[in-house]
DNA sequence: CCTTGGACTTGAACACGTTCAACACAAGGA
DNA sequence: TCCTTGTGTTGAACGTGTTCAAGTCCAAGG
């Protein structure tokens, strides 16, 4: 029965999140994981292939987790600042326990080519609804968003929380209250420039931008 | 005596950066570096303590091998937009042959904390000296620069240089063609904000900027 | 010439991710 | 009831990074 399965599937991932939380990533061998699951390590394995797919696991289970608060984190009846503050807000509250191993994770955030980097083909899932999440925050929002703009401008908003992520992972001040000040700082400004994006004599250095980000994503884009 | 220790490291070190090339990273074991310098495994651990420390050597080799070439970069009589070119330049050249390899490695580059980060305390030295770079070309170019921003632009520059590295080594396009449209489009925008900067209405924008920088770079700063 | 101390060198051993041949067991068909 | 099939499960074994106890070598002092 797929049931009994399921469930064993489930204890080894508990095992493995436990052991995480408690010891670190590198710190918690798969045989650890095994056994503090009552397993043989094999069995782990059949599961989870590599190690790595343990943290996807996690990603995914965290990202479920998180739909009902990233809800209601739109619906807030804020200025756009308002929601993206409260969209990233919902990250760290649900990253907030397990900071400390996502650091020992994140040397692959940069690696395109790594599975558990945010910009992989594996967690493109994933990331869609990210985007999708500050699509809808612009729609909900007071901002006039010009045509042009409506495809990149979700993209470069997830772009910037994946940065506020990154470098809360790495804040070591006390209650990461850099990335606090940061946040403070910076999101401001990002939503003055989407707002003064939309000016028309801006048209030149939106076209301009989005030349940039259409490189970067790596599309065939009308460079080429 | 010291020559013949020298000499062995060296062995090791040129063994290790051939099969680095041939193979890749994860594909040369350090028996088969070990192997093919012709010494014991336990010899390559006694120069090279961490497989890693063999990329580091290989980081500070290439770096002091620039040198001659940075200078002339910076000795080009062209404009700012010029030096900086070149500086970028030199590097792609330099690291060309190993840009596979470096592939491989760049998973570390985001995390500050792991030692062949860029941004590690390991390669301090080198992060220095390249930012250094960066200063004299601006020093030599027309641009005159704000006071308040001596000390950051050239941090500046650097990381918009580490951008285009890194963005050439995951580049898969024909020849990087796709980093150098990302350069041709972003430098002049870059030269031209720095250019702009130096308006006195720019003065709140520069001290948003210099505040963001320093929340960044994590020196405890007026903001506290 | 012998001894000694320290730099240099060796290869076996260890831990951990991963693989795999073999076994257990439930469910369905004969 | 026994056999078959496929899903679960086991633990030993392999390769790789790394450690380490045990040498080897050589220059300097006796």
């Amino acid at each position: 029965m797929a049931a009994k399965s399921e469930e064993t599937r489930k204890k080894i991932l508990e095992a493995a999140l436990r052991l995480f939380r408690e010891r670190g990533f590198a710190e918690s061998t798969m045989r650890d994981i095994a056994q503090e699951a009552k397993v043989a390590t094999g069995l782990a394995y059949y599961y989870f292939p590599k190690k790595e797919d343990l943290v996807m696991a996690f990603y995914v289970k965290v990202n479920a987790e998180m739909r009902p608060k990233v809800e209601a984190a739109l619906a807030n009846h804020g200025k756009l600042e308002q929601k993206i503050r409260a969209l990233v807000y919902v990250k760290f509250d649900y990253f907030g326990p397990d900071r400390k191993f996502l650091g020992a994770l994140s040397g692959y955030s940069a690696d395109p080519g790594h599975r558990l980097s945010p910009f992989s083909e594996e967690t493109k899932e994933i990331r869609e609804e990210g985007i999708a999440q500050f699509r809808t925050a612009l729609e909900r929002s007071e901002l006039k968003v010009p045509e042009d703009l409506v495809e990149a401008m979700p993209k470069i908003l997830w772009m910037y929380q994946m940065g506020m992520v990154l470098f809360w992972i790495y804040d070591r001040s006390e209650g990461q209250r850099r990335t606090q000040l940061l946040l403070d700082k910076s999101l401001g400004i990002v939503v003055l420039l989407l707002k003064a994006s939309s000016l028309p004599l801006m048209r030149p250095v939106r076209k301009l931008i989005l030349d940039l980000v259409d490189v970067i994503a790596g599309e065939q884009s009308a460079v080429y």
